[in-house]
DNA sequence: TGCATATAATACGATATCGTACTAAATGGA
DNA sequence: TCCATTTAGTACGATATCGTATTATATGCA
C-alpha cells in the first residue's frame, strides 16, 4: 500500500471532520438551548438499535469515555426523555429505557431539521446518496470492528 | 424533494457523525499528551491553503466559535508551532503563521497516523477514494457556501 | 468455597468549547 | 470631518468532555 494512499485515507478523515463540524453547528442551532447533538444522539441511537442498552454499550457504540456518557445520560434523564432501570442480568449495571417524551423529541427533533437539509437537497442533489451512505458505513463498520486491536508506536512515547 | 430523501441526507450526517468520533479518538490517542485533534487542525489547514491567516478566517473554516479559536490558538503558540504577528493591513487583527516546529510536528503527526491507517487499508481496500472525498468535499463546499442563510423554523421557538 | 482480578458505573478534578460582554479599530454616510 | 455602526479579537463565566480514582458486583481459578 503506497503511502500516497494513506495520506488519501487521511483526507478522507479530514474532509469528515470539517463535514462533521459544519452539520453539528447547523443541528445545534435547531435544538432548544442546553440540548446538544450528544443528548440528540442518545435518543436517536436507542431508537435505531432498540433501548434497553447499558451505558457501557453506549459509550463504545459512541466512542466516548464512559464517563462522558455517564453525565450526557444524566442530562437526558433530567429532561424525562429517558429511564434508568436496574440490570437484571448484572446488578452493578443498567438499562436505559426511552420514553414517550424521549420519542417524540427525537421525532420532532428530526422533523426540525429537515427545512434545512430542504434547502441542501434543493441547492445541491446528490445522486447515489444511498450509495455514498453504504461506503462511508461500510467503513464505519470496518473501523469498529478493527478498534480491539494492539497498541502502535504513537507520538506519546 | 420527498421527504425520505431528506431522511436520507439525515443519514448521511449521522453516519459522518459516528465515524468523526471514531477517527478523531483513533487519533488523539497517537497524539502527545494535552495535544488534541483541534490543535493538529490548525496546523494542517495552515499548511494546505497557507500560513498568515487571520484568527477570524481559521474560525469561520473550522465553523467554531472565535472564542473557542482564541484559545486553541494560544495554546498552539505556547508549543511554539505557529506564530501570532500583527496584520498589517488591519490593526485590530492579527496572522497566523507557522514555525518550523509547527511544520514538523504537523508532519509527524500525519507520520504516526499511517500503521493505522495501513491497517484500515490493508483491511479495508477502498476503491475510488479521491472520487468518494470529491463527494463530500462538494457536498461540503456547498454548505459553507450557503452558511450565511436566513433563519429557519426551530424548536427553540 | 474463598480470594484475586476484572468490570460497570460514578465521583471528582482538569480543561476544551461555547456564549455573552467588552475594547479597539475600521467603515460608511451625513 | 464626525459619529453611528460594524468588525476583530479577547476576557470571563458556564458547562460538556475527558482522565483518574473509587465503589460495588461479577468472574475465574486454586
Amino acid at each position: 500500500m503506497p503511502e500516497r494512499d494513506l495520506r488519501t485515507y487521511f483526507e478522507l478523515f479530514n474532509e469528515i471532520g470539517i463535514l462533521e463540524q459544519l452539520s453539528r453547528a447547523l443541528f445545534e442551532a435547531r435544538l432548544p438551548p442546553g440540548v446538544l447533538v450528544s443528548h440528540f444522539s442518545i435518543l436517536n441511537h436507542l431508537v435505531r438499535v432498540g433501548d434497553g442498552r447499558t451505558p457501557l454499550e453506549l459509550a463504545t457504540a459512541f466512542q466516548v469515555p464512559k464517563t462522558t456518557l455517564s453525565h450526557t445520560l444524566a442530562l437526558v434523564e433530567k429532561r424525562g426523555w429517558i429511564e434508568m432501570r436496574p440490570n437484571p442480568a448484572d446488578k452493578r449495571s443498567k438499562q436505559v429505557w426511552l420514553t414517550d417524551a424521549g420519542r417524540s423529541f427525537r421525532d420532532a427533533a428530526i422533523e426540525s431539521l429537515l427545512p434545512e437539509l430542504d434547502r441542501l437537497a434543493g441547492g445541491f442533489p446528490e445522486r447515489d446518496l444511498p450509495e455514498l451512505i453504504e461506503r462511508l458505513s461500510a467503513i464505519r463498520r470496518y473501523m469498529d470492528a478493527a478498534r480491539d486491536g494492539e497498541a502502535q508506536p504513537t507520538l506519546r512515547n
